[in-house]
RNA sequence: GGCGGCGUAGCCAAGUGGCUAAGGCGGAGGUCUGCAAAACCUCUACUCAGCGGUUCGAAUCCGCUCGCCGCCUCCA
């Protein structure tokens, strides 16, 4: 049974989805203004796990993310270059889509882009409008919260904090401050579509719930995105699809932790970002995942370069094992997994099925490293086993989301190993000067030399 | 001011009522080795921010104090 922390409730929850055997999940993405950083690739990841693992369960899962591709810093921008909003936002989408490739991270099965969905947009908000729950000023449309008692409900707050909060922007045409926006009226020189209301376009919060609906239904089972979104935006994505539909929305609120720069958060508003296209320069995408993974999705995590370059050195220690296996597995036979490296997966299990524990279940993969490592240095008895030890271990990795490129496991290309051969007669000749002098050359080209009884064994170095 | 979260070894980080407080990085010693590296073995928190309380028993529950962070405004 997997159990998940429900921003709803505040508590650890048993999962049971809707419909048996599925899993409906939406994650709100980004708003396509500026590359992605850090913060997304952690979000990114996070979510990322969760869609496998629950697939890796056995559930059919159906995996919604967003592109908000339509705001004022978008239109901003835009201006501001000489290109249309569509052409600024586009080549931002796509932008994102190669930085969540390049760290490994699997597309949505649906990603769909607020200004494809502005008719079901004004849809929700007409059904809004009709039951009474907003209400057109002007060219624009506002929702009422007074309309909808349990506003406040997923953040927690009461209605009277926050207009004691006193941060509510004051617009004398709605009837409540803490109304907020549905549809935008036109202003010169933005994008606009025709509605009922006039030209404009869509706030925020309703595009989410529109698209969400539209592809999950009124009620669907995983609603996720970081803790910065809880209020207002999930909140009012909840409250514009619960008044239209008087059905529950999402049935569980998942929220991941915030990236710190220092103390602070990271933020593209803040301007103290990480670009992911920058990071991926010098780390690999196990390396990020490592360094991801290994803290609880719901806590902060500060941003450090150090921190990253000690996940690089453990993922080394499980990489090397996946070429000793390789090695093996060119000369041996296969084996079934044996029952030492059978109490892995259980474990592996528990700890993901915990309100997906990362941070434990690579405590659980690194044991069973131990214990491979272990197997291979006691022998050549059964290297068979040792290869399907390997395997297991792999398989439940790639639940993680590491190593999932070939990469980590290609064997060396012919020039390291014509200069490994070459290494081995000199060192057959007992010239250690020039081996030694061949295993720097070979460093040179990326790949670690070490002796073993075994023979000489090659690790590519990690970034 | 309101709401929420965090404070565990040199560093990072799980654990949230009861066996020896996971795991990673770093460090120390040993085996192995031409050297190196890796691997393996051993060691590295009598203690969980502090102070009280509940309990047979608390890092884990409750209260207070201190420190840090997030949200309340666009944000993953």
């Amino acid at each position: 049974m997997i159990r998940i922390s429900n921003t709803m409730t505040r508590t650890k929850e048993d999962f049971v989805p809707l419909t048996p055997g599925e899993v409906r999940m939406y994650v709100c993405g980004v708003t396509v203004y500026d590359y992605s950083h850090i913060g997304h690739a952690r979000f990114a990841m996070v979510f990322d796990v969760i869609r496998r693992y629950l697939t890796f369960k056995g559930y059919r899962v159906t995996f919604v993310r967003n592109y908000t591709d339509i705001d004022d810093r978008i239109i901003k921008r835009a201006n501001d270059g000489g290109v249309t909003a569509r052409e600024f936002a586009e080549r931002f989408i796509t932008a994102e889509r190669e930085d969540m490739a390049s760290l490994g991270v699997l597309a949505p099965d649906i990603d769909p882009k607020a200004t494809e969905h502005v008719a079901e947009m004004i849809d929700l908000i007409g059904c809004l409008v009709a039951g009474g729950h907003a209400y057109p000023v002007e060219g624009d449309v506002y929702f009422a919260i007074s309309s909808f008692p349990s506003y406040g409900r997923l953040s927690g707050k009461n209605l009277d904090d926050l207009l004691a909060g006193a941060r509510v922007e004051v617009d004398e045409r709605k009837r409540d401050p803490r109304d907020f926006a549905l549809w935008k009226g036109a202003k010169p020189g933005e994008p606009s579509w025709d509605s009922p209301w006039g030209p404009g376009r869509p706030g925020w919060h309703i595009e989410c719930s529109a698209m969400a609906m539209k592809y999950l239904g009124a009620s669907f089972d995983l609603h996720g995105g970081g803790e910065d979104l809880i209020f207002p935006h999930h909140e009012c994505e909840l409250a514009q699809a619960e008044a239209c539909t008087g059905k529950p929305f999402a049935r569980y609120w998942i929220h991941n932790g915030m990236v710190n720069m220092g103390k602070e958060k990271m933020s593209k508003s803040l301007g103290n970002t990480l670009s992911i296209r920058e990071i991926v320069k010098r780390h690999s995408p196990d390396t990020l995942r490592l360094w991801v993974l290994g803290t609880h999705y719901r806590n902060l995590i500060e941003w450090s370069e150090e921190r990253v370059e000690e996940s690089k050195r453990a993922l080394e220690r499980l990489t090397r094992l996946l070429h000793d296996a390789a090695a093996v597995r060119a000369g041996g036979a296969p084996a079934a997994l044996p029952p030492t490296f059978a109490e892995f997966r259980p474990r592996f299990e528990k700890a993901m099925d915990d309100d997906f524990n990362t941070s434990q279940a690579l405590g659980v993969l690194f044991d069973f490293g131990r214990a491979l490592a272990d197997a291979r240095d006691r022998g050549a008895g059964n290297p068979g086993a040792f290869v399907a030890g390997v395997d297991e271990l792999v398989q439940l990795s790639r639940v993680l989301g590491l190593f999932g490129g070939g990469a980590a496991m290609d064997g060396p290309p012919p020039e390291v190993q014509r200069l490994l051969s070459a290494r081995a007669e000199a060192r057959a000749r007992r010239d250690f000067k020039r081996g030694d002098e061949i295993r720097d050359e070979i460093a040179r080209l990326g790949w670690l030399v070490e002796d073993t009884p075994a023979g000489p064994r090659l690790t590519p170095k990690g970034r």
